[in-house]
DNA sequence: TCTGGGGTCCTAGGACCC
DNA sequence: TCTGGGGTCCTAGGACCC
């Protein structure tokens, strides 16, 4: 039976000012967006006093008589401690899964002394990291969370709990709203509330096939995984991005095109820098503009384009071209915006790149290899081969079940499949050769 | 003047093909 | 010209997470 633990940094933001400046500990804090717009981060003494993560400039009076101490993010900085924090973490589990800056899930299958293990995680991160952190332990990795919850909420318990008990489990779900189940949000929790569901227990006793059917698979994985039946499991190593997006505000409401274009550029320039950084190239650009839907008075505009590649691309200024010529398009004058956003997606090993069928730069051969595509589409059936966005996904994925199915069984309708790719990709270097 | 910045997965429905 | 069933692919939108 697995034993998953869940390991989170207290008010991980604020926790790392307060490291940096330990004058700040013992005040209510918050850490500001981007821009210092907003609140994005407060500690418990902050909400203590009710503090959300409310705008800037209509608090700042308030936070000021309340001692509450702000902060701008300091990004580099709060990466730099999830390495410090997750190093550390791979010191007590075999493996751990990366959940997000400020978490981690741990295998803690075959630990003998569950509860002395998590302490001492707990007492560790704060010697060697000097962060504040709570750990939940229990058969899956929902009810993980819930115990991580409850644990930090119990004086008693002093951040640790470990939920294995069937006794305990029913008074930590009873006590826990449905709302705060990992998984569920306030549009779930308000339909479930609507089928008489208010607590976790509701919901781990709920029929699952009404679940399924009223709403989805996802919810019902949730509903078994409270029955302490694990349904996600532990995944290690960080899966591969399918898309990664650059979306800001900019620090001013922007009417000119021009200075619009230079910061969708400046987006798109980050995006294909972090691209790279993964080691992958894109198949697609989208770009989206939208003006202040704060400013009732205001008329507002939203738009988004996207536009696929001939060919994959790690090319900044290549992604800069379409990311503006899909700006281009969705541009109206006459609107003030406030945020732009630049995506790349449908990302590919960069070192898969010559999946792409179709990576000349020459119309004339491009042109030669798409009559090639034609003609073998028409012979191996439609779709084949595609020279959208997904198609070339798809392609690689194609191959990857294809590497994977020589070595082993499972060779099925995807090796068939593949082995039209692999024919198609030998055809086109023959054409390429003559 | 001033309200975050990212991601994932699932599903329904339309387009298109045979 | 009309008709139908069965299938796949793609997209938009809705839900969730931090």
């Amino acid at each position: 039976m697995p034993v998953f633990g869940l390991v989170d940094v207290n008010s991980f933001f604020c926790s790392c000012e307060e490291l940096l400046n330990p004058k700040l500990k013992g005040r209510p804090g918050v850490v500001l967006s981007n821009n210092d717009g907003m609140a994005v981060a407060r500690n418990k003494l902050a909400k203590a006093l009710g503090i959300g993560l409310d705008p800037f400039h209509l608090n700042k009076k308030r936070w000021d008589e309340l001692g509450v101490y702000y902060r701008s993010s300091n990004y580099p900085f709060y990466n730099e401690m999830t390495g410090r924090v997750m190093a550390v973490l791979e010191n007590y589990a075999p493996k751990i899964e990366v959940y997000s800056c400020d978490e981690a899930f741990l295998d803690l299958n075959g630990i003998p002394n569950l509860d002395a293990h998590a302490r001492e995680i707990k007492q560790v991160l704060l010697q060697y990291c000097g962060l504040p952190v709570g750990v939940g332990v229990a058969r899956t990795k929902t009810l993980a969370k819930i115990a991580n919850k409850l644990g930090k909420a119990s004086k008693k318990a002093q951040g640790v709990l470990v939920l294995t008990d069937p006794k305990w489990i029913d008074i930590a779900l009873e006590r826990t709203d449905v709302e705060d189940v990992w998984g569920v949000g306030r549009r779930w929790a308000e339909k479930l509330r609507g089928c008489r569901i208010h607590t976790a227990k509701d919901l781990r006793d709920a029929d699952e096939k009404m679940i399924l059917k009223r709403f989805n698979v996802v919810l019902t994985r949730t509903v078994l995984e409270l029955r302490g039946i694990s349904c996600l499991p532990l995944l290690s190593g960080p899966p591969m991005s399918k898309s990664i997006r650059s979306s800001l505000s900019f620090g001013h409401l922007i009417e000119d095109y021009d200075e619009l274009r230079q910061a969708i550029s400046a987006y798109a320039a980050h995006s294909a820098h972090k691209m790279r950084m993964e080691g992958l190239a894109c198949t697609s650009v989208a770009v989206g503009i939208e003006t202040n839907p704060f400013l009732r008075d205001e008329p507002q505009y939203f738009n988004g384009m996207k536009l696929p590649l001939l060919c994959p691309t790690i090319d900044t200024s290549e992604i800069i071209k379409i990311a503006v010529l899909c700006l281009e398009q969705i541009y109206r004058e006459g609107y003030r915006y406030k945020r732009g956003d630049v995506m790349v997606d449908g990302l590919i090993p960069a070192s898969e790149m010559q999946w792409s069928l179709l990576d000349s730069h020459d119309p004339l051969e491009t042109e030669s290899l798409m009559a090639v595509m034609d003609v073998l589409n028409a012979r191996y059936g439609p779709g084949t081969l595609r020279y959208g966005a997904e198609g070339f996904r798809k392609a690689w994925k194609m191959r990857q079940n294809y590497l994977s199915s020589v070595t082993g069984p499972g060779i099925g309708s995807e090796y068939q499949q593949t082995k039209k790719i692999v024919e198609l990709g030998t055809a086109v270097q023959l054409v390429r050769a003559l």
